[in-house]
DNA sequence: AACCCTTGGTAACAGATGTTACAAAGCATA
DNA sequence: TATGCTTTGTAACATCTGTTACCAAGGGTT
């Protein structure tokens, strides 16, 4: 049972009654670091509720050049995969769990009642979208207006973040499929980074300093 | 009175009593080509149905640099100005008038009622916020996938779609500030595509000719 | 040890974009 | 016409990023 995962991390947030709904028709799902949990194009019939873990989302274009979007960690939701279910339209993007996760999956039929019964739900709903929204003006920020370096730099220091590990487990070619650049380009600017001192490397390693 | 124009764009969306009380308590608001709507950092207090004309939604960095996220047309809303309104937060974007654009601008008081009261109201939020989102990936994309020079063309048409009208009435300074980059790239991009048979130019008035 | 595969380091080069500087063209107004 | 401002064209160069090629280091297996 995901009883007291939910407590914890949506208790606050979510009126008793609706509590009780989401244990009856939620389903805990485990899903292992690496796992892809949505592809692009796929007909969405649950909206997720994290409990533990990370989640990377990714967009992909017509040529297969990937990039990584934002995460969302425990407490969120993924606010497309509602307006999904909702619209019985296609996913835009890719769900790949970063780390070991636990997910508790809402069927579509529920959403539709629950936002007309609970003003929570509804408020959550709306502030999901709010939270992404402001997630993709950020990843656009960061395309926009900065350089590679300091996006490699922050996509280190989000990653330490959302894994709660300072160690980074990942190879270059990795962290170039993310930030949608080749592996040349990571490995130069990560040597620079290391000779500023704001990373360590070995192999298969990194080492976020400046957090 | 501007009950023939939101009958025309929006009647078929609400309901009539909903229909009814945006009437009541909306108030028309007519500005001008250039005009600023809203300003980054400002606390929004309506939330405003666009009958006529386009606005242009921008964001901003620390140092003023400055990049147009997406257009909004007629039958359509400002997702984010909702979710401003609602949180009491303020603005992360700037919109600015991109033609002469007529709008009925709604208090935020009478829009926490409809999102109980009426179901087409909430999903018209719901409906906008999902449009906004994709706009944002669209954005996304042409900054992550695209080079400067198919950028500029997918402006140029864009903006042509907006205005509609295939004359552009822009300098290359205006252009190059839009897409965030210096005058002397558009000017060196634009005669490319004029060599490529793409637009055609004179000053102040650039015509798309591949639509 | 000998071998293989993955990963990382680096050079050399190409191309895209940004910067600076200056000239020329267009347009308005005295 | 003469003047001045805005707008555009262009060269020359700097910098950032992407590409190709090759080697070396690390780690596992036989």
């Amino acid at each position: 049972m995901f009883k007291e995962a939910l407590e914890q991390h949506y208790g606050f947030l979510f009126e008793p009654p609706l509590m009780e709904e989401i244990l009856a028709y939620g389903s805990l799902k485990k899903v292992a670091a690496g796992q892809q949990l949505i592809e692009i194009g796929e007909l969405i019939t649950h909206m997720p509720l994290l409990l533990s873990g990370a989640i990377k989302i990714m967009r992909e274009d017509e040529k297969s050049d990937e990039l990584l979007l934002y995460f969302i960690e425990k407490g969120d939701t993924c606010a497309m995969s509602f307006s999904c279910c909702m619209g019985g339209s296609k996913s835009d993007i890719r769900a790949v769990a970063e780390t070991d996760a636990e997910i508790v999956m809402i069927p579509v039929d529920q959403m539709e009642s629950w936002m007309g019964k609970y003003k929570t739900w509804q408020q959550f709903v709306l502030d999901s979208y709010q939270a992404r929204m402001k997630e993709l003006l950020q990843t656009i920020d960061t395309l926009a207006f900065m350089r590679m370096d300091d996006r490699l730099l922050k996509h280190l220091q989000d990653k330490a973040k959302v894994t709660g590990d300072d160690h980074i487990h990942a190879t270059h070619q990795e962290i170039a499929y993310d930030l949608h650049t080749s592996r040349v380009v990571i490995s130069r600017l990560l040597k620079k980074l290391e000779n500023e001192g704001k990373i360590s490397m070995h192999r298969n390693d990194i080492t976020v300093i400046d957090l």
